[in-house]
DNA sequence: TAGTTGACCGGAA
DNA sequence: ATTCCGGCCAACT
């Protein structure tokens, strides 16, 4: 049996991201890989900076260098999100 | 349809 | 350690 639901990359990231718990964190390639492709960390980057819902945590997506990344509000704001819900930089 | 964009990754100098 | 460059992909125009 088929659902043909075929949803978007853009969904599936949006999905993954949501998943997320407060202080956790997974990296662009991590989130990539979750969403069915993990050559594809560009491009999920691309969508979480298009992606505007709060529900979503996408502050909780870093690099995989270990580096913060980027984030609609500033890098900085990113830094205190996941300092304030305990997550070790 | 094809071209451009972009919150990345990994390797090389 | 840092900086530069190419590659890879989905969505938008």
């Amino acid at each position: 049996m088929k659902s043909s639901k075929e949803k978007t990359f853009t969904e599936k990231v949006y999905d993954v991201v949501r998943k997320i718990r407060k202080g956790k964190v997974l990296t662009y390639k991590e989130v990539a890989e979750k969403a069915g492709n993990r050559n594809a960390v560009r491009a999920v980057g691309t969508i979480l900076s298009k992606n505007f819902d709060n529900n979503i945590p996408c502050h909780r997506v870093i690099r995989s260098d270990g580096k913060i990344g980027q984030y609609n509000r500033g890098e900085s704001e990113k830094i205190r999100l996941l300092k304030k819900e305990g997550v070790i930089l």
